[in-house]
DNA sequence: CGGAAGGTTGAGTCCTCTCAAATGATGTGG
DNA sequence: CCACATCATTTGAGAGGACTCAACCTTCCG
């Protein structure tokens, strides 16, 4: 959606922004590296599968994927959800087979990086690679929380917990429009992430809009009381370390988690 | 414990090497600069705290300790043990504040590496930088076998999981003699592991025991029948890339999950 | 020896699951 | 444009895995 002429929104470059700042020059060529070689893949296809060799670094730039592992008997846990702008197999080249798959939930479009981006990034472009890597520990933050909402929150909370990492992680790359945004999760996959069975996803989701905290509905989730809803949910959002920024002006914090 | 004189086996040398070949001369400039800033620590006390700043990069010599993250309520999870021949906080400059905390169990040794380790790393053992971000690697993969644990597997299944990781680990570190080894968490930390309930853990225990899988006591593990305890945890160890190797002359795999 | 921490046991409860079936969406082909 | 198949959501009733509370026992250590 190039708007104004400039396609300088990509997804990527916002996201990465958001954790420090960024060269125009290095920006630049990102946006150039990443559209060099752009694939759409059709919903509901796997893109790297477990047990099976590893890929080169991907770059999510629209659509829904999710990362997950399965056990032998067939259980699936879904690890995390992949949105626009998400960086995907970053360190690929370091294993030799996957230990979970990668597949996409919409149908998608995803940039695929040559092999020597890294490289290159750490030659020529600095403070691109260091905030490549400040994703990547970002990446990691998200996971532990999604440890802890495992082991240590209700149903109810984990419900509400997810609910906010992804309408505030949306946010943060402009995918929200008021207090509304996409939710391409079927509530089966839900209750794949969130460790419950499908039925009791649908009685926790039907509690939440009882209380009037959020509405979802038709692939579109309204956070009616981020508040309320972000206190159910014991929810910090320090570890996506967000900073507000819409023209790109100014970046005043608002969701840090400051000492 | 150096024996025969020459002290080659550090747990840190020792699991790298399972993850590729290392050069002499990098192995022992890691010894090096490991062996630069000792510390020891007693048991339980913070390393690292949640919300406080971030430190160097650590590697654990001699020890156990934990990482966790705590809710504003007081639940606790702990996301991870860390073993003897553990590294973290590895990306620590990239983050302005901790979003989990590091502490140990017992007392430990803690090797503390310079602020320019990893620049020298990359400049000049390029082979050793690979093996860390290996290593690395490999935490993220363990990572998400906990999340699937807490996720898809019962409290027996989850039990099972975390004794067949904890006993391989420590093995391929040199930590284990015959089917034993250390086991330096009580009922109550097993649980805050698990995210279940000290009472439970105990019951789960006395089943697993009952059934002549292990033994547990005194801060000692024995696996007695390691095979039908990977069974049960629908365990493949795989994720751990653990190539077998004593002497460091073969390298046979065993528990390699290969295509 | 006494206190504290960890481990064990019992009984009752409830959060979450299972099974099953009905209803509502979505999409395809004739 | 309807009929059909498929998938997603919803609802009900019953069962059970894991939790809570509380007491008691054991080990450890100053």
């Amino acid at each position: 959606m190039p708007k104004g002429g400039q396609n300088v929104t990509s997804p990527v470059t916002q996201k990465l922004r958001g954790f420090g700042s960024l060269d125009a020059r290095s920006e630049a060529w990102l946006l150039e590296a990443v559209q060099c070689d752009v694939r759409s893949v059709p919903p509901r296809v796997d893109l790297l599968r477990q047990g099976e060799g590893t890929g080169s670094l991907h770059v999510l730039l629209e659509g829904w994927s999710i990362r997950y592992k399965t056990l032998e008997d067939g259980r699936r846990q879904i690890l995390s959800v992949l949105l626009p702008g998400d960086i995907f197999d970053i360190n690929g080249h370091l294993a030799e087979s996957m230990d979970h798959s990668i597949a996409t939930l919409t149908s998608a479009s995803l940039g695929v990086l040559a092999d020597d981006f890294l490289d290159m990034a750490r030659a020529r472009h600095p403070d691109l690679e260091k905030l490549l890597w400040c994703d990547m520990h970002v990446s990691a933050a998200i996971q532990r929380d999604r440890s802890t909402s495992l082991g240590q929150r209700t149903a109810r909370e984990r419900m509400a917990h997810i609910l906010c990492e992804l309408y505030l992680r949306q946010r943060s790359v402009n995918r929200s429009s008021g207090h509304r945004c996409a939710f391409h999760l079927t509530q089966t996959e839900l209750a794949e992430l969130l460790g419950m069975t499908p039925v009791y996803v649908n009685r926790t989701l039907q509690d939440l809009r009882r209380e009037g905290l959020i509405q979802l509905e038709q692939k579109c989730l309204t956070v009616l009381d981020f508040d309320r809803l972000q206190e159910l949910a014991l929810f910090d959002a320090g570890y996506l370390r967000i900073c507000e920024s819409d023209g790109g002006a100014d970046s005043h914090r608002e969701n840090a988690h400051a000492v």
